[in-house]
DNA sequence: AAGGACTGCAACCGCACATTT
DNA sequence: GAAATGTGCGGTTGCAGTCCT
């Protein structure tokens, strides 16, 4: 019942876990702190975009998609963490309501949280709504066997839960997306999501470092929180000299 | 105290769409 | 226009912490 708040993924036991390495030489598995503080840099530099240029360059043993994961998902700035509000709760069940598992759509209409914190918020929320009702329509069954079950009403909707799939399976519908894209971009900009000036000034770094240009080493932090307090203090970085760690990514990067 | 069951969450996978070459 | 590459999405899996018996 009771959550660990944290999963330990930034020092995962040793064992498989640790040792997990993909046929293409990858590493999987729980992300290290010394990862996370690579990844985090290296977001720093070239923005949120070209992934797998992203990890080659950073060095990380990962895949770009890997990469991208632990970035949206855990490492973003922006994301709160801890357990959701009732009002989140509430907005969750009413979006599902509205647009089914469309988990990153009902994410960008909630700020801060990710579609697979959505996703597992609610797969937990319907298993334990399915098993009260279970529970409850057992207990009534024992009293009248006649009336329309509750778990008929449970297990319709539940059903409409795992199948909701399909209604949207096809994915993406192409007429609302432009104007879903507006009011979405509308949300994300209200919510002070938005990043694109970063990302601008980013691009020049990207093609200067394509180029072989050497990368500067004043870099604008992106919007304070604690994540990025936590990723950017030197306490976490273990370092004083941030051209010298640098230079020994770019060696390892080199050396891939 | 032990160990099985339950739960929450991070991460992976496969697929489809988008963009670039 | 086709192929290659990149990105995003939803579903699923598996680990680890907590609870329960």
């Amino acid at each position: 019942m009771k959550m660990k708040q944290t999963k330990k993924t930034s020092a995962p036991s040793p064992g498989k876990q640790e040792e997990a390495v993909a046929p293409g030489g990858f590493r999987k598995g729980p992300w290290t702190e010394q990862e996370d503080m690579k990844l985090a840099w290296f977001v720093r530099l070239f923005g949120e975009r070209r992934w797998d240029f992203l990890a080659k360059v950073s060095g990380l043993n990962r895949t770009g998609k890997s990469c991208r994961l632990r970035w949206v998902n855990y490492l973003h700035p922006d994301l709160k963490r801890g357990r959701m509000s009732p009002d989140e709760e509430r907005l969750v069940v009413d979006l599902h309501a509205r647009w089914g598992n469309r988990w990153s759509r009902i994410a960008k209409a909630m700020p801060g949280r990710t579609d697979n914190e959505i996703k597992n918020y609610w797969r937990t929320h319907t298993r334990k709504l399915h098993k009260d009702t279970r529970t409850a329509s057992a207990a009534s069954a024992s009293t009248s066997m006649s009336a329309a079950s509750p778990g008929t009403t449970s297990s319709s909707s539940s059903s409409t839960i795992d199948n909701d799939n399909n209604s949207h399976h096809g994915h993406r519908d192409q007429e609302t997306a432009a104007s879903q894209e507006q009011a979405d971009h509308q949300l994300l900009y209200t919510a002070g999501i938005g990043m694109d000036s970063h990302l601008l000034w980013n691009d020049a770094i990207m093609d200067s470092y394509a180029w072989g240009a050497a990368v500067p080493s004043m870099i604008v932090p992106p919007p304070s929180s604690p994540v990025w307090d936590y990723c950017c203090s030197d306490s976490l970085w273990g370092i004083g000299d941030d051209e010298v760690e640098y230079k020994k990514m770019l060696a390892v990067a080199g050396a891939s």
